[in-house]
DNA sequence: CACCAAAAGTGCAACGGGTCAACTTAGTGG
DNA sequence: CCACTAAGTTGACCCGTTGCACTTTTGGTG
């Protein structure tokens, strides 16, 4: 997966960050995430609150590790995506295969549940997405051949970053992202009422 | 507008709001939002910052008063809109008349040029307009007649709401929302490059 | 008018996130 | 083996934000 370290000195570094994560995980799925302070975490992790920061970026961050490998996968499903295949098939087949997955079950039930119930982290995994504007717009806009800041290229980046947030409460996820799908496809209508049952 | 306050107790109230939020307004304009400190705002005001903290929310809300009127009138925008016209097409054409010009000129310039250079306002901003998806979404489902969360709706709010964030800073804002709008209502395709003159 | 309850405001202390500067420790590599 | 450098520590500090106990104002009511 990642590049193991290989010096003595880069091994204990990811040993704490890797305790660090840890112990914050652990405490906030026990006591919340707004009842445990980053001191806590400190503590439990036995290292100083600037050593912590040096690690993680702000307390969200440490329970949002990983998000620059998404981004890769995004921009490689566009770019490598098979012959003939439109970019909104690509996106829309790496979005159920790789995003939903994860998001259902792999032992996620806590930490879903966390992030859902947390404002705070909420609103930082959003932005996560919504970050990665960006570089998908230029990697859609490069692979159609116009400027990298074409505003249809980026509006489009931008919506399928926001599926994760539209789907997120859904029961079924799957039809809400092939319907989102369809509108980034053939454009929004009315959606009719499901026909009653003659 | 707003209906002005008839005792003097909630003149009070209003001129001490007032004046918070003038000082707070120079001050960020003057120093930049990030060197201004709540203390030197309530200072400035001749507050203290307890009752600082009762007329604002946060830091954040100094600067951007009023979303509750965008929220009223995009639903209105929808609701009331004239017979025949479509719901995209009601859409669009509020997002070209009442957002623009605000945007495009409101002696907004240095104000525009705060919010855009720092990272906080620019997120709390952009929180701003997608909290309202909720409403949007619910108005458009009433008025096609499915369920108030239906996903397509609410997706739909969402992406209109998007809009903001994604023409802050083009040269042509008018062309960027109706290439937007555009993608919305027949779908996403490649955009090809502008043809060379023959 | 007098009086009282409630609202507005004050001052202060405290908490939690986050930063900074000076210092110690311990692998790394020549 | 020694000098260099990155990781970690310490302790003080700033800032946003909240809670608490207290004073002032003001509107309404008997």
């Amino acid at each position: 997966m990642t590049d193991l370290p290989v010096g003595r000195r880069e091994r204990k570094k990811a040993a704490t960050r890797q305790a660090i994560a840890d112990a914050a995980l652990r405490l906030f799925l026990e006591h919340g995430y707004d009842r445990v302070s980053i001191r806590d975490i400190a503590d439990a992790a036995d290292v100083s609150t600037t050593t912590l920061f040096k690690h993680f970026a702000g307390k969200e961050a440490l329970v949002f590790d990983e998000d620059q490998a998404r981004e890769a996968e995004l921009v490689a499903a566009v770019r490598e995506r098979d012959a003939g295949r439109s970019i909104l098939d690509a996106l829309r087949h790496h979005v159920l295969d790789t995003w939903l997955p994860v998001a259902e079950h792999a032992q996620a039930g806590e930490f879903n549940n966390l992030v859902n119930s947390t404002p705070a982290l909420r609103a930082y995994g959003e932005r996560m997405w919504t970050r990665h504007t960006a570089s998908l717009g230029a990697a859609i806009a490069e692979d159609v051949g116009v400027d990298h800041d074409d505003v249809a290229c980026v509006a489009l980046a931008r919506f399928v970053l926001e599926i994760p947030a539209l789907t997120r409460d859904r029961r079924n996820r799957t039809a809400a992202v092939e319907t989102i799908f369809d509108i980034l496809e053939q454009g929004w209508e009315p959606p009719g009422k499901p026909a009653p049952r003659p």
